[in-house]
This record gives structure tokens, C-alpha cells and sequence, in this order.
DNA sequence: ACAGTCGATGCACACGTGTTCATCCCCGTA
DNA sequence: TACGGGGATGAACACGTGTGCATCGACTGT
């Protein structure tokens, strides 16, 4: 079942090259990155000889050298989610196309996975994290302040001073969500948020108390529920609306994933999205223009802002340092899901 | 900006501690690693030193001698890929779990970057790789087959020798979900498949064409349609379908995002599902269940896939070998997405 | 012909860790 | 007291690579 190679046959060192084209392992190391030192003919012939042996720098070594591993760490709460995935997929891209390799981690939000993580990273000498975990505690935030590399925070700028972020503008987006669904009549309008304490809960929440407060709406504490951005428990947090006397017309989720709970509880209770109730998200995942109805929510570029938070990383290791934060805006993309409001009501 | 730490502060060898500590560098690493050489109270001297002064041991430096990395390489074609996104979340669950870190890279299926990722993966010592990118072609095999260290194919058993597998019961779900449909009452059942070369889809449409034939119903080329997987094509499959004179009333989709697209598209012609088509899919992504209607599927556990392939690996890793190929099986989960088909049909 | 210059290459050390072997010290026993 | 044994520790080498410095040969200009 295996290859003829034997298994344990221990890779092709640069002294082996060295002693094969009959030079000093030096004149190896030369040839192998192109140095002009060396003569562009045995450069050649070494390049050859290595290439016909199978050759492989071993990155380990450089690195204890170079004090560089071309590496870097991500820490995500799960990879499962596909927000993440999209952000992590732009962060590989980029890292890929400068050489450099990605160490991914999940933490399930749980602290000592958290730990076990960073310290992971340390010892495997990342040259840099970036941390999409969305929420970072206070241990959290006291662990990665130790750590000798740049950190990149991502949807979640820290206000101390250990690390950079790219971060999406939330309140402002969030504003125009719930504009859009006060423009289109609707005067109870609920929020769906996330309880696990992320930062971006926060500012969306925020957003969507100051476009009401700038129209002149109240805010009714029992419009605002909570749960964990997943499906089930934006269903189970919809069902708390649907069960009060005067229930919402319209619901401004968290995100794409809650509102997919939202509309199916909507659903099952007999209503009609748009045409009772109008759901809004926020994310836009890429099923979510293929979910019936269409759902109205908010582009966030998942792959542009992995990539940015790698190139932002990379700028720094580099450099040293990298300008001000970065926020992208979000936009507003309206589809079938929002809709004006029942006369009747 | 930055933490009050220099940025290019060497970190602390094994050396230092020894140096503050006041014996020998390997008296340290022994007492780091608990060895029973050293005497428990200078064992605890020095941890307590070591950990006061944030030392984290190099895993370079480790790997350089002992010839381990505790590192594995993971290929996919795009994380973005909910599928795969499940799949190494389990990898990187079991990873973790054994003080394994993985490497993840996307190759978006293109050989440049499937060579290069090896290459990539080949310098960097992992100790074993996970392929999950579905496709392997000659040149990737090739590519694979000449490298030193064990690699498990994910839902790809190869007929040749240098890799192992974890696959699902391809054929056998297919069956069940054409089984399922026909015994609906459906006649006319359409494959919307996959038209990359991927062993997967290979198998789940000769599941499709074995039950089409128990139940002696003809297989009609015209109903068997390929995309890419995604739901876009997916959407632009099912219109081909759709414009035939005699339209299919159930679809097999290759996978739950193409049966998201079919399903938009089916809408989008003004007919209903399940009520004028009935649409299967496969994956059984954790959306599947809240779309409209629920999707009937074929559940792939996809976590536990990754599982699997991470402890086989890390068998393969420990003990030379592991047992013979795992297959796991489908199960099929009727939802609200089929249904019998119209009675003037 | 000789000194000086420059291009090409080798020598030797460093990076941080694990491990074998030797050394040293302390204790018990003949 | 002398000897042996065992437990704890240090010295030294190896892992594979990069690089400063020395070396060596060839070429140029006078």
C-alpha cells in the first residue's frame, strides 16, 4: 500500500548537494538562492543536481538562522462558520502569493484553547497572528499583549495597544439597514444580536439604537433578543418576538446565519417573509442571495478583508510598522426579504 | 501603537535559562520535558524560571534533531467551500488535540498552486498530509506520489499505492437518494452533477444510473447535466434542464450548494418545489436544513470525515501503517424538498 | 615580471535543541 | 579505609542552513 521509498529515508541534505556537485555545502546555499557570488555556471549545474535529487531546503534550519519562518498563525473561534472561512480564504491567498505558509486554529472560544494556541504559535516562531476571533477577553487580551510578534485583530480594533485591525464599519452600516426598513414604513423593528460579548454586536447594536433615536422611534427593550449567530438560536430568539402581544414588523439580524433561523421560525409560525415580517442580515454569505426570499443584508468583502489583514501583517513584519487601522464600509444590499409593512398594522 | 516590548528582542533560548538557572543548557531541556534524569527540585528551579521569563521553546530548533515536526499539511481546493470548511474543522479539532498544528492551503484546484503548496509543505517538514481537494489528477499524483511522508486522500480513494483514504459510501447514498425519489413516483429524475473529474461525482452518478436501471427506467442522457459545484452553475444547469420539451420532476443535485442554485432557478421559472420539481442534494450543510423547503439530502459528517483522516494520519505517523481504507456511509434525510410529483404528469 | 585587484570558493562559526557519554559526588558495604 | 554503585550533572556532538572572513587563482596595468 505505500511507496517503494522507504519511509524514514531522511531527506537530501545541502551537504549531500554539496558533496554530489563536488563543492563546499556554502557554494550550495550560494547557488540554491541565486546569489551573484557564485559563478552562473556551477549555480547552474548545482540547481540541477538538486532539482534531480528532490531536494528541499529545510525551512526549520533557515529559520533558526534567519530568525524568520515565513509563517504566520490565525486564530479563528471555528472554521466551520463560513463568515471565517471566507476571511481565512483571502488571508491563505495572499500569504500563498508572498510565500508564506498559514497555521490555522480554531478556539471554540474556549480560554484554554486560546492559550494552548498562542503558545502554539510562539514556540513554532509565527512571524506574525491574526486573531478572528471576534471577541477577546480580558485574559485573552493580557495573553496576546506578551507576545513578541505583530498581531492583526480582525472585525474587533482593541483600544489598547498591543495590535492593528481591519474592521468593518458597523455602526454606519447598521444605520443604513435600519433606515432602509424605517424608509420602507416600519415603526417596530427588532434586533437579533449575538450574546457572547463581540465587539461587532456592540456596534451594530449601536448603529440600529441611533437610526431609530435620528427618527424619532423608540426603543423597545423586548425587540432586542439575543443569541449566538447561529440558525438555531436566531430561531429560538425569533420565536421570542413572535410570542409577544405587538410583534415587530421588521427583524435586523446579526448576521446571515441568524436570519436564516429567523425566516425559518417565521415560517413555521405561518407568516410570510417579506409580506408580515421583513428580515434583514448582515454579512451576505454567499448562499444568501440564493435563500427564498433573497435576503436584504449587508456585503461585507470577506476574502478582501482577510486579504487586507494579511498584507497589513505582512507590511508590518516587513517594516515594521503599518499605518492607522483600516475600516472598510459595508454596503447595503437590498433584496427580496425587506419590504414595506402590512397596511393593516 | 505597539506593546512597550522591542519587537526584534531575541526570545529567550535554552541557554539563557541554564545561564539564570545556573547549570548545564541540557540539564534544562531535560527538566523542560520532565525527564526523570534530573532531580524534581531542581526540575521544579528550573520551570519556574523558565516560566517566569516567557520561555517558549523552538520548535525549529526541536524539529532540526529530532526529526519531527508535529506538523501536518492540509490541501484543499477552497475553504470557502462550507464542505471542506467542516471537514478541517474536524481535522484541526483531532490536530489540536494531539499538539499537532496544521498548515492549510487552498489550491483552488490549480496545478500551479498544487505544486507549489507541496513544495511548500515538503520544505517545511510536515510530518504527514491531509488531501481534500477532490481531484487528483495525473500530474498531482505524480507530484504525490513521490513524496516522503504519508498522505490520506479525503472522499478520493486512489487505486494506486502511496495514499490512504477516508471516503463516504458515494455510490450507495446515490442509490438510496434515487431509490427515495423513485419510489415518490417519479420517472423522469435528472443529475445535475459535477463537471470537474472528481471521483465524487463519478460515483454519485453511477449510484444514480445502478437505480435507475433496478428499477428498469431508462437513463436519459438529456436529464444529466454537470456544473461546478457552486450555486451559480448549479442555477445555470437546471435552466438547461429546464427548456427540454420534457422536463425532469426530480433532480439529484452533485452536492447542497448546486441544489440551492437549482432551486432559485426553478423558482425563478414560476414553478414550485416540491410541488412541480422535487430537488436531492448531498452534504447535508448545516444551512440545508433551514432552506425553503428543507432540503432532502444525503448527511455527510463532515467534522467526524476530518476526524477520521487526522487520527488515520496520525496512526500512519506513529506506527508506519494504519488498517485498510475507511468508508463511512450516507444517510439519507428526507425533507420537505421531495415530494411525489404531479398526477397529470 | 610584479604588485594590485577582483571574482569565485572554502572554512568555520552560529542558530537552539536533544542525547550519548563521561565525570563527579555521595553513600553503603566489605 | 577502600571500593563499588548509582544518581545527578556537564561536556560535546549532531541536526541543516546562512554568512563573515580568509584564501586562491586569474587578470590588469605599469
Amino acid at each position: 500500500m505505500r511507496s517503494p521509498v522507504p519511509i524514514n529515508a531522511k531527506p537530501a541534505s545541502i551537504k549531500d548537494i554539496a558533496r554530489l556537485a563536488e563543492v563546499s555545502h556554502a557554494t550550495v546555499s550560494r547557488a540554491l538562492r541565486n546569489s551573484p557570488l557564485v559563478e552562473p555556471k556551477t549555480a547552474e549545474r548545482i540547481q540541477r543536481i538538486a532539482r534531480e535529487s528532490g531536494y528541499r531546503t529545510s525551512a526549520a534550519a533557515r529559520s533558526l538562522v534567519t530568525r524568520r519562518s515565513n509563517t504566520v498563525g490565525v486564530v479563528v473561534t471555528s472554521i466551520a462558520d463560513p463568515f471565517v472561512a471566507g476571511v481565512v480564504s483571502g488571508i491563505e491567498d495572499t500569504a500563498n502569493q508572498h510565500g508564506f505558509c498559514v497555521f490555522l486554529a480554531n478556539s471554540h472560544a474556549e480560554p484554554d484553547r486560546e492559550v494552548s494556541v498562542v503558545r502554539s504559535f510562539e514556540e513554532r516562531r509565527v512571524d506574525g497572528i491574526i486573531v478572528a476571533a471576534s471577541r477577546v477577553g480580558a485574559q485573552y487580551e493580557e495573553l496576546l499583549s506578551h507576545v513578541q510578534v505583530p498581531i492583526v485583530l480582525l472585525n474587533n480594533q482593541h483600544p489598547s495597544v498591543f495590535a492593528h485591525s481591519v474592521t468593518i464599519a458597523n455602526a454606519q452600516a447598521s444605520i443604513e439597514v435600519t433606515r432602509h426598513l424605517i424608509a420602507l414604513g416600519h415603526r417596530r423593528i427588532a434586533y437579533l444580536g449575538d450574546a457572547q460579548g463581540y465587539q461587532s454586536d456592540t456596534e451594530r447594536f449601536s448603529g440600529y439604537r441611533k437610526a431609530l433615536r435620528a427618527a424619532g422611534l423608540p426603543l423597545d427593550r423586548r425587540l432586542v433578543v439575543r443569541g449566538d449567530g447561529k440558525p438555531e438560536s436566531g430561531r429560538t430568539a425569533m420565536a421570542r418576538l413572535l410570542v409577544l402581544a405587538d410583534p415587530p414588523t421588521a427583524v435586523f439580524c446579526y448576521n446571515d446565519l441568524s436570519a436564516l433561523g429567523a425566516m425559518r421560525e417565521i415560517r413555521d409560525h405561518g407568516l410570510n417573509v417579506p409580506h408580515d415580517i421583513s428580515v434583514a442580515g448582515f454579512d451576505d454569505l454567499y448562499i444568501s442571495e440564493y435563500m427564498d426570499p433573497p435576503l436584504t443584508t449587508v456585503r461585507q468583502p470577506m476574502q478582501q478583508m482577510g486579504s487586507m489583514a494579511m498584507e497589513r501583517l505582512l507590511q508590518i513584519i516587513a517594516s515594521g510598522d503599518a499605518g492607522p487601522d483600516v475600516e472598510v464600509p459595508g454596503e447595503l444590499v437590498v433584496r427580496g426579504s425587506t419590504a414595506p409593512p402590512k397596511k393593516d398594522l
